[in-house]
DNA sequence: GTTTAGGCTTAG
């Protein structure tokens, strides 16, 4: 039996399990989880009597704590709702971990508690405050109220107006039905206003209007014959008759009207009463209105499939899609389940525009009406998210001979299909309202979008599937709905785990396969990311700035002195034009080997002495191996660190400075060579050539949580470009940063980043300490899209001209 | 303790 206990020790056998450490793998086998209560939804009354209540609890007072969503089901809901105020500090234990579906809408976290088995048990704990800590009111609240109830003790009972017996120039309290309602527009002056009608059993119709400065702050009414209870509204004439307005201090809560729904407050207020006397205010006004046909007589809300052309109607219906238009207009892609009998207008817009998914099952686009959305009704429009259950009121149905946009003028306009339309203004109440997942209207809605998914989709998937596909990632590989970027390239035939379930593994060591966005990623500036590794000595370091080998150029140069050439080189000169009209020709000395010049292949090597860096580089066009050199002692040597021991066209090879001999410059061996390349050179040299590598630490997300790993080993895999293109090819860099920008787009929101199918290797690295560190890396994984860049082409351009001694 | 709006259709 489910319990919930007030002011009670938590019992010894149960351990504190952080919030953060949730996920769908825990096992909450005498664990507790404690927090304070942020959020307390209404009573639920689901069906054959059960009870949900939907509460929001949170470690710490701070915002940056996590917070979670709890679910409680049967009497716990029930008592839960009775004891348990915003503010007091619960402990949940026995409960069990699902996924939570409004993760991204609430960014709580996201798995959500369910409390609905036997053992499920909350304890409550109220604050102490001075007036509270004598706890006579607690128990007596528990046990005997049946709603929600105030927060102070000593608050006033309020009394209402019958709206026969308004007084003009008094502030009052009222009850009343709503007969007709203007939703919270902005004013011309600097408060939201919504404007009302209601009446009471007087028969009357009072006109209210009301200024608030937020627009939750205005009554919350979804449809015509709701019940509002209007605190500290003044009475005023207007062209004869008597008018309310909303009087400093003002409040609002609202009912449902239908007779036989729960009595759930509707408020933004923290703190409301509400006592047995509201409850029963309710359920009259709400048998009157019954009997005397006041929703029955207004409403004009209908389903699509009984919508006629120009016709005006409200709408219940669920937000699959919407994109822009222009600055007036946006598409909202919205269904409810049935058909319309008239073919709906098909408006077409860029693909890139489109937040929720782009297409839909055949079937299921048939029933999709495509509303535009004019306006004043633009920007609430634009918040929205699909997903989201909607009533949009006086929307109307225009044939599609209208003109449409996003239709370009060579795209023939269809006859006869019909369009909706939300014109801009207020009129008659137009505007969009969002229902609450709970709200009865929704619950009623969901079966029958429920319905068509179980019937006729046939995609396989059921609608609340559909959307939590474009949410977020299917748990499976063979789910492919959403197209992956990557593809892993391994060969291990594991599952795809949640990044909550990898990080809780006792023992990660090894592959795994998730599916992840990519969430930020460091370092920002690109050539950062490149890095010079030394495979003997593993040690990794920058490239070396191009200031910094500028002056080992320079000193180098200042020292040059001569020195005869080695036995197998001959010496000579080079000239380099000046870099600019009018500026002199340098003379740099170079030596050749001289077995090289017999073959022809006076280009394919030089060694040069006293050059800039800049001049070097120039001369790298005219030769394919240049390696600078100095005198030393009478020889030729090296330049020192950090100056590249070769240049190869626009690549620079580096020597790892505690790994290389430093021995006199010698010929390097070409026999049965055919190329002379980096390798032989550095053989030759005996240098350790240091390698280009990538290194870049991603963030990756998925619904559960975040993972920080390594792009390194296979990072040239994952962009298809080898480490030294992206050091000496602008291009190659440019791919780099167009793919990172498309798989994390600057200032995007998740949905703008695409999903990847990745492989990470776990290994342990162990710090100084001694204690092992478990880090990631990407491995076997590679961009499919977008498309790798057209290959390096070897630099072709003429050099200067070579003045070979003979 | 101001003003706003004070129902009554866009014109796509």
């Amino acid at each position: 039996m489910p319990v919930l206990f007030e002011g009670a020790q938590v019992p010894a056998h149960l351990t504190n399990i952080p919030i953060s450490l949730i996920s769908t793998s825990t096992d909450s086998a005498n664990k507790y989880v404690k927090g304070k209560v942020i959020h307390k939804g209404p009573l639920v009354v689901s069906a054959a009597d059960n009870f949900i209540l939907k509460t929001v609890i949170q470690e710490d007072d701070s915002s940056q704590k996590p917070s979670i969503n709890i679910v409680l089901f049967g009497d716990l809901a029930k008592s839960f709702s009775q004891s348990v105020n915003q503010g007091d500090v619960v402990v949940a234990s026995g409960f069990q971990v699902g996924k939570s579906p409004t993760v991204r809408k609430d960014n709580h976290h996201a798995c959500n508690l369910l409390l609905s088995k036997s053992d499920a048990c909350i304890y409550v704990y109220h604050p102490q405050s001075p007036s509270d800590s004598k706890s006579p009111q607690a128990s007596k609240r528990s046990s005997t109220c049946s709603a929600e109830v105030s927060q102070t003790t000593k608050a006033p009972k309020y009394t209402y107006v019958r709206l026969d017996n308004l007084k003009l120039s008094s502030t009052v309290n009222v009850y009343g039905v709503v007969v007709f309602f203007k939703l919270p527009h902005k004013s011309r002056g600097t408060h939201w206003c919504s404007t009302l009608k209601i009446t009471d059993q007087s028969n009357l119709k009072i006109q209210c209007t009301l200024f608030c400065n937020k627009r939750e702050d205005h009554p919350q009414i979804f449809q015509v014959g709701d019940i509002v209870r209007l605190h500290r509204v003044k009475t005023q004439s207007y062209e004869e008759s008597i008018q309310l307005i909303s009087a400093y201090g003002f409040a609002a809560v609202t009912f449902d009207g239908i007779v036989g729904r729960a009595v759930e407050p509707r408020t933004s207020s923290r703190s409301f009463q509400f006592h047995q006397e509201d409850q029963q205010k309710v359920e009259e006004l709400r048998a009157w209105a019954a009997s005397h046909s006041i929703v029955s007589a207004t409403s004009t809300t209908i389903p699509l499939s009984a919508t006629q052309p120009k016709a005006y109607f409200d709408l219940t219906c669920q937000l699959l899609a919407k994109a822009p238009i222009d600055t007036t207009c946006t598409l909202l892609r919205v269904w409810d389940g049935s058909q319309c009998p008239h073919t709906l207008l098909k408006v077409i817009v860029e693909p890139d525009s489109v937040e929720g998914p782009v297409s839909f099952s055949e079937n299921k686009e048939n029933l999709i009406a495509n509303v535009l959305v004019y306006d004043n009704h633009v920007e609430f429009a634009r918040q929205l998210k699909p997903g989201t259950f909607l009533r949009i009121f006086n929307l109307r149905a225009i044939p599609g001979s209208s003109r449409v946009p996003g239709l370009t003028s060579s795209q023939a306009v269809e006859h006869d299909h019909l369009a909706f339309h939300l014109h801009g203004g207020t009129s008659y109440g137009r505007g969009i309202q969002v229902l609450p997942e709970n709200s009865q209207d929704v619950q009623e809605l969901k079966s029958a979008l429920e319905m068509f998914s179980k019937d006729k989709d046939d995609s396989g998937v059921s609608d609340s599937e559909l959307m939590d596909i474009w949410c977020t990632p299917p748990e499976t590989l063979d789910d492919e709905a959403v197209e992956s970027c990557t593809e892993r390239r391994c060969i291990h035939n594991i599952e795809t785990v949640m990044l909550s379930q990898l990080k809780q593994c006792n023992d990660p060591l090894g592959s795994h396969h998730v599916r992840v966005q990519l969430s930020s990623f460091k370092p920002h500036r690109l050539h950062q990311a490149l890095k010079l590794y030394c495979s003997k000595c593993s040690s990794l370091q920058d490239v070396p700035d191009d200031e910094v080998v500028n002056r080992v150029f320079s000193e180098a140069s200042r020292n040059a002195e001569l020195c005869s050439p080695p036995s197998w080189a001959l010496s000579g000169k080079v000239n380099l034009p000046g870099i600019s009209h009018g500026s002199s020709n340098r003379t740099l000395h170079i030596h050749s080997s001289s077995e090289l010049l017999s073959e022809g292949k006076a280009k394919e090597l030089i060694y040069i002495m006293g050059s800039s860096l800049e001049e070097t580089c120039r001369l790298a066009d005219g030769y394919q191996n240049i390696i600078p050199v100095r005198s030393s002692e009478g020889r030729l040597a090296l330049l020192d660190w950090p100056a590249p021991f070769l240049f190869r066209g626009r690549k620079r090879y580096y020597g790892c400075k505690s790994c290389s001999e430093a021995a006199a410059v010698s010929e390097p061996s070409c026999e049965g060579v055919d190329v002379i390349d980096e390798k032989v050179i550095a053989e030759a040299l005996q240098v350790q050539p240091l390698q280009f590598v990538l290194l870049m630490e991603l963030q990756l997300q998925d619904a559960t949580d975040t993972l920080d790993v390594f792009l390194w080993k296979h990072a040239e895999m994952f962009f298809n470009v080898s480490a030294e293109d992206v050091a000496a090819n602008q291009e190659a860099q440019d791919h780099i940063s167009r793919t990172m920008n498309a798989l994390c787009p600057k200032g995007g929101s998740d949905v703008h980043r695409p999903w990847l199918d990745m492989c990470l290797t776990a290994y342990s690295t162990v710090c100084d300490g001694g204690r092992g560190q478990t880090c990631y890396q990407i491995c076997d994984t590679g961009i499919i899209k977008p498309r790798p860049p057209p290959s390096e082409s070897y630099p072709s351009g003429s050099g200067p001209t070579p003045h070979e001694a003979a």
